[in-house]
DNA sequence: TCCTAAGCGAGACGGTACGTCTTGTCTTCCA
DNA sequence: TGGAAGACAAGACGTACCGTCTCGCTTAGGA
């Protein structure tokens, strides 16, 4: 039996209280501009305090951006791994409706504003789902295509678009987003994952 | 006739100099880490001068990087404009080779070390190239789908694709690059291009 | 009667733990630089409790400096009232061999590693007993100078002359410095003592 | 030819500046209780400035007491050496009246107020004084007791005097203060000064 | 060729934020 | 139930960097 580690619920909500506190403000400034001071004063915590929990504010951010993009990647993941496993069709909008419904969160993640290690992270989680996702598709032959390329290719395309669709105001409606980024990578994927090596060779 | 404004070379020797340093600094450590005093140091200029000529770090930074993706669009922009107005295939190996031949500031840039800002100039100046590109391309016609879309996609797979490459320590040949991500994209270009409507209409 | 306040002996072994603490610390480094965390680990006690029966460093300090010096007092008092009864000369040398018993006490406090809070202390205890002392011999008279002039004179004279002794590395014997110490005060102070006016008033 | 060290004004401004908030300070509250900020603020200057000439607190108040000293001694010596030189009775009234001149910093260092390090430097500076004198007496034999001894006597007794008198409201005149102190040191200086070995080897 | 305005190095300064330390309060847990 | 443990707010510490400001020296480019 695992010995839970008996942790003072302080610790949790002062811990929290920072996060969130962070989250907050980097909706409106950017995250250089971020003093610890100004952490530590919107969360009404005590200077010391923070040093208590984190080395500094990177320290605070990556910390809790990794149970964050854990979180992510739980709610996107199962849905995935279903259609594969009844021969759907992937459900290519469930990654527009979360950005849709956290739209100033990824707006920040993907401006910039968050600096780059948060962008980072978010385009590793989406490369690490789409691999996993490619992965499963070609499972019994080898695809002509290293894996990593193809993952790279598509997080980047639909991160991208994304990011483009919430600059211009988030005007399409995430179904059309998806039915779009999906009719422009489909042709290639669907070749990749029939193992359809005349494609690959025949002359671009 | 421009009235060319005389500034004493002293001048300009010392801009060099500072985003010289600058360009030197980030290729070591993160931008973020990058003190001005760092900067004045690496470049042997007194601290006051730095503030003769730059209002601080990321005012070096974005008025230098502004010329030199300027420069970096040049070096590009005339190869695609010649294939197409040629008819030609595009010769898409050249931004592959523009990234080879430069490998320690692209990495920097595509691994976040630059700080966003230096990403999203990047970012945007593949973008602005590519829109060019797609809109000579289908000139005559309407896409059916947004311009701004396509270019944003196309760019965003193109820098992931050589995020992947230059972090897998660049063991292929641009060439190979090139073609595999022409492979990518290939396909659903055609048919935009095409303006082949049947294949946008059709289900996916 | 007084009500004997009943108190639990584990604070009285808590309160001498922390004071003993105190004046171990304050013979190998600055009063100034010792801190309440520096107290309770030496003396084995948790922070809170520190707090508990004492607001301050400070507090503790005086509280028990007070008995510290009362008990010194103690031990030197009976000896001189002796004397005074018995109409012999003073013992001078038992404030030297008291200073000798406890010499690292001495020297830390009148080198001022103590703080001036001791060293005043200290000061005060020496004076408030000579004081005593000269009362007692020029009863029945008036003193042609005040007495509070007299006590501070011996007492300064007295703890300069224990000062140089502790820094020149307590050479002489306490005898030889109770005897040189007593033909410096002897004269003027046995004058005094004769009610000798004459001497007052004659040129100096 | 002496090359003069050149040294910015607004350096010595800044440093004197410092120097006086911290005395200011000192007459009102106890060095102890003075902090950094305290000064920086009564003295209008940047906090980092302060840590330009000094390390901490301690160093401003000993790196300009020294100085502070030195002036004092300077102001008293050629006094007593003219006396000495002229074989006058000395002129023990001056230190009385240097004490009553600057009653405040003098009630302020030897009621404690300005911390041990003050003290023990004025301590010293006396004492130096004295051995100076006395030395300079009994030159040309032996004292029969360490000059040492003496000149912490006269030094110790002084200076409690002065004490006594400053605590007491300064009632006396600086002449009576004098007139006194000497009545009681003069006899057995006196018989040092004569190297009447008769006096210290008679019975006691 | 000189001279004069500029660019420049040096560095003092006020200020802000850092990360650390200590203080005194308060809460939780344990014996 | 009282003490140990330790989370916490408050705030001073000494350091680092910032951006501003003189002060002289040097030097380019017009006279």
């Amino acid at each position: 039996m695992v010995e839970q580690k008996k942790v003072d619920r302080r610790i949790l909500r002062t811990r929290q209280a920072l996060f969130e506190a962070l989250l907050d403000l980097m909706l409106e400034k950017r995250y250089a501009d971020i003093s610890v001071r100004d952490i530590v004063e919107q969360a009404n915590i005590g200077r010391a305090t923070f040093y208590l929990h984190y080395k500094d504010k990177d320290d605070l951010l990556t910390s809790n951006l990794e149970a964050m993009f854990v979180d992510i990647a739980a709610r996107i993941r199962p849905l995935l791994r279903q259609a594969i496993m009844g021969g759907q069709p992937l459900p290519s909008e469930i990654i527009f409706r979360e950005a849709q419904q956290n739209a100033p969160l990824y707006r920040m993640i993907l401006t910039g504003q968050g600096g780059s290690a948060v962008w980072h992270r978010l385009y590793q989680t989406i490369t690490d789902l789409y691999r996993e996702v490619i992965q499963a598709l070609i499972v019994g032959g080898d695809s002509p295509i290293e894996v990593g390329i193809l993952a790279n290719y598509v997080a980047g395309s639909v991160l991208s678009t994304i990011k483009w669709w919430l600059e211009s105001d988030t005007r399409h409606p995430p179904e059309y987003m998806a039915a779009v980024w999906k009719k422009l990578i489909q042709p290639s994927m669907m070749a990749v994952v029939m193992l359809d090596n005349d494609w690959y060779e025949q002359e671009g």
